[in-house]
DNA sequence: TTGTAAGCGTTATCAT
DNA sequence: ATGATAACGCTTACAA
């Protein structure tokens, strides 16, 4: 920046300022700088703006699952409101491990990140507490620590257990079932609990439960192989699936082995989208999980804090899921002249 | 670092001494400091070392697909060699956007970052010329540019389409297919290149050419519908697709639409690898990227370049794709008493 | 409107 | 082995 201002003739001041501040200098000067800028290639030295200014203007987001859509989806929204305010968003892969988790949360506190985006691995917030008090905001993503000194943005999972059984039972279903566990796991347990809501509120309605320890393509897999033996009658005929790959598992695990067919013998919804799975044989309804919206939420709170720490207060911000009914639990389209899907015979 | 030195009652320098080279520091001055550090719970100043220093300790990847595996797979092989540098590697998203792409690699520039990895968007190196020039060392991951002036990591995609088809020959296919495009693309045609060659080495061997717009789920499954109308003598009895989602939907669109049985009535094997696909029904057979060494190959291309920036000279790695039989091509292990998958009738 | 100069918290080079 | 001290390249008063 220095040479840029002895080539331009002016100080190392005005430099700054036309690179912070335009409107104070006069559109002549403002044009030498440009020009000087230019002509020697200057690029900007980000660690002392940093060192000077007392913070970058990066923000750190410490994701569990790159490899899900969904996390990537907030990374999209706060990308998006992060690059209005002139920040940069950059990921870190906790891979679903604490101690990294934690590793990267000391890297961005060390590098004077703006702020932090943070979706816990497990729930875990230790580390947080360093980086808060080293100054730097964080929010939480993707997950609602009811008791915590920072804000947070998550999505109502009882909320989407509910829409998902109540979109069943609005197409007349009555033999339920929710497939899907640990339920030691906070988000399994409230989208059973809203399932649960649901099928209680209605009349005649009845939900089993099916459990898995993962909620993965193979158990899945596993779930409707062992569907596929059952006889008919005592089949659900509607059954809300904890987390897409496990419905997509199971899906096909019952359309390799059976005759069953979607929607006719069997409505399967899922909760939570990982859009990767989607794109094939019969698309699956979902409760769709508000990505984008959570990361735009979350870089809003950041950048509040940011903005002004001092008057600012957390906030919870809890983001509605959204049903998508697709094949799987409303049937093809009835346009054009296709043949059935999922009717081997 | 002030505080501590006050607290420990030493000089600066000789906080900056116990942090970067301990064995230059009397055991005794170490501990007394290490003590002051934790008791003032001292978190070093990230961007006044890279100002100090002329450069960060974090290398900035900037990616093309986040929610495909075999890229994470890289960031992994990565993050690994660069943890035992005592190095950080944190993620761009540059969304298949030649803008964005641009616009990270100044952003990591800028940054002072140790050095850059990047998988270009389409081929495009547009942004890495003005990082060279600023000192950054630039790595470029699964894209051979043949002629740059940095170092690079692919892998032979010629190879891939190789063993492939190489694999079908070897389990008795005459009547081969390679599907996918467009042929534009190099990956694909590298691909397509390598199957052609395998299959001319091979006696009475026919390759016929599937192509698409793209290599995703859809227009597998549209394939697959297509393939299930042909009359069965027609039928290619071998098929090598282009990716591993294109091959997912190709797989599912012919079981939802015929008898056809895998392998037995047509054996599928795809090139590259995104493992979130093949968790379901047939295990497909792939010829499997190695992200993981890829990764670790590039971070250690660019330690060298970082470390000894003068006597070192750029390279080109090609790592070989390796083949992975599966239930596609050789059908299920024989053991314990399943059923047979994918015969419906 | 523009120039001057004091930090920002390290690293690294000197003496000691 | 340790302590001073000068950069590092910017931001931000403050002075002109």
């Amino acid at each position: 920046m220095n040479d840029v201002a002895t080539h331009a003739g002016v100080s190392l001041g005005t430099v700054s300022n036309v690179l912070n501040r335009p409107s104070q200098v006069r559109p002549e000067l403002i044009a030498r700088v440009r020009s000087s800028i230019a002509e020697l290639g200057f690029s900007r030295n980000n660690a002392a703006r940093s060192l000077a200014a007392g913070h970058s203007r990066t923000v750190g987001f410490v994701m569990v699952d790159l490899t899900n859509s969904y996390f990537v989806d907030m990374a999209r929204g706060a990308e998006e409101v992060l690059r209005e305010a002139e920040m940069f968003l950059v990921l870190a892969n906790s891979d679903i491990k604490e101690s990294t988790q934690i590793d990267y949360l000391d890297h961005f506190t060390q590098e004077q990140a703006a702020g932090i985006l943070l979706t816990p691995v497990g729930g875990h917030l230790d580390g947080m507490e360093h980086a808060r008090s080293h100054g730097r905001p964080v929010v939480i993503v993707d997950n609602d620590p009811h008791q915590t000194d920072s804000c947070s943005v998550s999505t109502d999972n009882v909320q989407s257990g509910f829409l998902a059984a109540q979109h069943l039972i609005d197409i007349g279903r009555k033999r339920l079932a929710f497939a899907g566990g640990p339920r030691s796991y906070p988000a399994i347990a409230d989208r059973l609990a809203g399932a649960r809501a649901a099928v209680d509120k209605a009349e005649g309605v009845t939900l089993e439960y099916i459990g898995s320890d993962e909620v993965q393509a193979p158990q899945g897999l596993v779930i409707g192989h062992d569907l596929a033996e059952r006889d008919r009658r005592s089949l659900p005929d509607g059954i809300i699936a904890a987390a897409d790959l496990l419905a997509l598992g199971l899906l096909q695990g019952l359309i390799s082995r059976s005759n069953i067919r979607f929607p006719d013998d069997l409505a399967l919804i899922a909760c939570d989208d990982n859009r990767s799975a989607y794109d094939s044989l019969v698309p699956i309804s979902t409760v769709e999980l508000p990505g984008v919206e959570m990361g735009r939420a979350s870089a809003q709170l950041l950048l509040e804090e940011i903005r002004s720490p001092d008057q600012h207060t957390h906030r919870r911000v809890i983001l509605e899921p959204r049903l998508v009914a697709r094949e799987s639990t409303i049937g093809r389209p009835r346009m054009g002249a296709e043949r059935d899907v999922a009717r081997p015979a």
